[in-house]
Formats: C-alpha cells, structure tokens, sequence
DNA sequence: TTGACATAATACCATTTGGTTTCATATATA
DNA sequence: TATATATGAAACCAAATGGTATTATGTCAA
C-alpha cells in the first residue's frame, strides 16, 4: 500500500468520521448513510476511497456490503511519521507493535 | 489550529517532500524550488498550505522568505489517532510528550 | 540611482473532487 | 413469481486544487 492513498483517504473530514463511527461496530452503506446528510452513492464513493487506502476492507453478505475498519491501514502514515524524523523511533516502533497486536 | 488544514496538507506529496526536505535546513523559497520541476509560484502555494497547516512557519529577512519546519504541527494528526483509538493511548501520550520536548 | 533579485499578487486553465440524479442489477421476501 | 431492498454504475455539475504566466513591489548591490 502507497502511502498516498492513505494520506488522501484520511484528508476528508467525512472519511474520517466514517472512520470514527466503524470503530464501533461494522456497518453496511446503508447504515453509514444514515449518519450523514448526503446521498448513499456520495457515502460509497468515500468508502471507496478509504478502501483504496487500505483503512477499511469490504465483504459481501448476500446483497449488503459490509464495511469493517482496518486498524493497520494506518502503518502507511506511521511509517511516514517514522521516516519524517528519526528521532521518535523508538516511541513509533512501540505504537507501530500495538497496531499489529490489535489487529490480530 | 484546527485538524482539517494539517490533514490536508500532509495529503500531498510534494508538500511531503518538502517537509522532508525542511528537517535538513531552513530554506528560501527559491532554495526549495530548485529541488523541483515546477515554478515558484507553485512551490509558494505549497508553502502557504504548510503554513495554514500549521506544519512551517516564516520569518522575513530581507527580502527573503525563511521557511522553517515547525515539528509541533503534526500534533493535530496525533491528537486526532489518539481519539480515534483509545487502546493507543499511552503510546501515543509518549510520542506527544517527544514531539513537545523535541520543539523547545 | 539603477539594475538585478526574491517574492507577492492576480488572472487564468485543466483536472480532480465531492456531490447529485438516474437507471440497472442482484437478493430477500410476501 | 412479484415486489421491495441494497447496492453498482454512469453521466453530470460546481467548486476546489495544482499548476502556469504575467505584472507589481520591495530590497540588495554596483
């Protein structure tokens, strides 16, 4: 996974509370619509975007789609972090351990 | 300063790679427009979004512009994946507390 | 003072983005 | 089977985005 896909899912206000509301539980379109006053069709092209950029994964359950939050779809921007200065190694490679635990 | 102007600056990349770039030195905006194939007022525009991100700031010298990076602004991105996943609290608290301490 | 230099500011342009509407398709269900 | 439901897909639109070129302004230096 591209770090920019990544970066870009996460730029958008909404995705970003898309995120924020699949933490707590795993929805379908329709159920992420509900939240938002916009069109299903505006809600699937974000969710588009956020599984373009590895932060939410899809599975088909008869004719829903069922929306999950990957946690390790943040490496990418953590990895970044990384890179953007040495000097929180360290602290980003104990946060970057926890990421991978939880997603287990 | 407000998560949305942070997110969106870091979600391109050649506003990435002139962070990148500013951790080396502080740089004119003419010093960082020779690393790119694009024109100076499009390296400006760049330099204004990092700016209302919150990510440089700018001194006047003349009749230089000094871009600095500021390290201190990628806290709205941390404090947002703090929220977004509590488990990740006390990792991140130490990555925060890092950042802080490496600014002063 | 007179150029040369570093930047600011504006108008302009093509593409991307975030949204809509409309219509098609697949799956439950009465 | 017939109908309602959940989604997919495509065309379309306005605004934002990333870039250009041009012109103006302030500052350094001969």
């Amino acid at each position: 996974m591209e770090p920019q896909s990544t970066f870009r899912a996460l730029a958008d206000p909404t995705r970003r509370d898309i995120l924020l509301m699949l933490r707590r539980k795993d929805m379908t379109i329709a159920e992420v619509t509900e939240n938002f006053d916009m069109t299903r069709a505006a809600v699937k092209k974000h969710l588009t975007v956020l599984s373009d950029g590895g932060l939410i994964t899809v599975r088909v359950q008869g004719r829903e789609r069922i929306n999950t939050l990957n946690t390790a779809g943040m490496a990418p921007v953590l990895d970044w972090l990384t890179f953007f200065d040495a000097f929180w190694d360290t602290h980003l490679d104990a946060l970057k351990s926890a990421i991978e635990k939880d997603t287990k």
